[in-house]
DNA sequence: GATGAATGAGCGTTCATTCAT
DNA sequence: CATGAATGAACGCTCATTCAT
């Protein structure tokens, strides 16, 4: 019998986890302040107090949540542009896209950004947090890939913070809108063609012209 | 005395769009369940009771703070849209990409898009008539221009509803990025440069290669 | 009728007053911990929420009382000191004694020293205002008293720190054993009686001998 | 191996007396409801639910604790007292009033007036207590002496009752005091000083006048 | 016996809503 | 109509107590 779902006396150390993957959920459904401390208590199968014997309040446990989502990511994704580095400027930035595709908008991670818009505005240290952990990594890979093109007459010269909002702006988007205004997107979205679809109009749109 | 702000004897059909005003700033900075009614009826300049005569109660108030948000400024693009019928399709669609960042980006109601992403969860009706009546209309106007510029050989053949996507998510993300991740967006932002900078992307990516 | 209890808008000035008194009580009685607000508010004849209109929470609650109660008597005490000049020192001090028991252990206010001894652990603030406010003003009278009278000869030289706590205590004492460990004193405890008994043996203990 | 404190295997016996030593030190500190189980067992190095080996719950063990701190102390006042019955009443009773102080003043023991005086309201049975076991075998001492001094003509007639009180508040006060009025004792009270100033001011003013 | 993770009743506090004036 | 004092349900958090190990 393995598996002995005890109430009492359970494993200690997948009880922070539990309860942050509760959060998680719950947090990315309906936002902080609808979300309640007894339904995260529930939904990880704890009593009311519990989750207060891990995380010192409900904010508190927002942040870890969100620090237990995000860091774990980046590397990932640094270690795999690594290995493109032979690959064109524009090769490279569709397959980036395709990864960060695959990396987050196909996993539960997808509901990040939803709750960081949600919520930046009332918790400013957690919206610092992630732009500096998250955000920020990510828009210096694409800065890069943007100024290497320019640089070796890939791409035409283009105002390169400008583009790489314009870039990220579509992947971010359909994340948003899986999780909240599903409504707007087409009922049978299939991401990977979303961004085959987006890397198509990019790569043509960035492209140096030929010198007829 | 023409006109004299006195507390009573105020023009009493104001009442209920000062009320809206004061709704749509507050809602709109913290999100809906930071956002007291008491907060609403001070900035307002009225009483705790007074919202509550003419809206039944938070949730009521919030939805009529969008229709009266909403509904008021598509008649306008349609009507704009329509004097650019000569124009060809690309140039028709920076237009009103340029024009959309002006009537709503550039306003107050840039505020709209990061207030439905956060809230469209909890009000699954708001949600449904924030897409029929402001994102729908918006994008069958794109949708029909894409749909023109490839028939007549202007645009490539494209997956229209994932282009669709992908050219409006560029607009919308700044809006969002002004209310609330503002650290995400370059310090000196400029609207019109950078939907400039998002039509030349554009415009480029879309248009149909020259055979020969 | 002048008298209408309505449950709803009623007399709003005398609200704050009304919550202390139901606070004073309970506190006095149960100490600041085993009260509840709850049972303030019920004693006070209002709702749960009423009392944190007037005061910020329950320590707040709590200090405002304690304010309220201290501070509006000491005058009367002074004053009428004032008119006992032409009197000896030791009436004096019989006179003072007498006219404190009066003016607070025979009152509600013999309720302090108790709240004060149980709750000043806890309440350094409270602690330091009960002092500086009560304690130290009636402190001076005596000690000048007594300085006083050892000057003229009146009284025999002794340490006056020491002879005033020890002249205090046994009228503070009398205070605290009415609300606390009553069955400490004789049952039919006569205040004045009480007082007189003491003052009969100060006034002996204090005597300077006769020379001769 | 004599003694080691190993976690486990210490002498068990010491268990409940080593938690009623941070029980007292704490209660006394801070009051019963201010403190917590939690602390109690931690300040006796045991864990949170070690105590309800030994004590049925928070109630029980406070009260267990004042049985152990009042009862082992009595009869060793009243075995002293024996030895003084040569001395004349003034001179037994400076000897008491010294000796109480020495054994409960100068101690640990100081803490339990204020902690009765604070929590005698919300635990009437262990007021009861307190007073059968501690008050009235101290008080019949003094009441004994009271009344021989004054049959044999030392002391003049006094109430004995109202005499008892404002000697024995003195002594009592300044244990108080110690604890929790501090700010209103003299910064470098000496405890044996005071009783000293105590003794001459009583035994003046209990003294029978001399026939001229 | 001893532990300490877990429980859940209970309290302080907030705020949407009401209604006497 | 407008006010704002009052209400009371609901939520965050604490801590005495339990019990599987």
């Amino acid at each position: 019998m393995p598996e002995m779902p005890s109430p009492r006396g359970r494993r200690k150390e997948a009880r922070p986890s539990e309860i942050i993957s509760a959060a998680f959920a719950l947090f990315a459904e309906k936002g902080y302040a609808a979300t309640k401390m007894e339904d995260i208590a529930r939904a990880a199968g704890v009593s009311r107090g519990t989750p207060y014997l891990y995380f010192t309040n409900k904010e508190e446990l927002f942040k870890a949540m969100l620090r237990d989502m995000l860091l774990p990511k980046l590397q990932e994704g640094e270690a795999r542009l690594l290995a493109m580095a032979h690959l064109s400027a524009g090769e490279q930035l569709c397959a980036l896209l395709q990864m960060w595709w695959q990396l987050q908008g196909e996993t539960p991670l997808a509901a990040l950004p939803k709750l960081m818009i949600a919520e930046a505005g009332n918790f400013s240290e957690v919206a610092e947090m992630y732009q500096k952990e998250f955000i920020e990594p990510g828009d210096a890979m694409i800065r890069a890939l943007l100024q290497k093109g320019i640089a070796s007459g890939e791409f035409r010269p283009l105002d390169v913070e400008y583009a790489l909002t314009a870039i990220c702006a579509p992947v971010v988007m359909a994340m948003v809108m899986r999780h909240s205004l599903t409504c707007c997107l087409p009922a049978e979205f299939d991401g990977r063609r979303y961004i085959q679809t987006l890397c198509d109009l990019l790569l043509q749109g960035l492209r140096a012209r030929e010198k007829a």
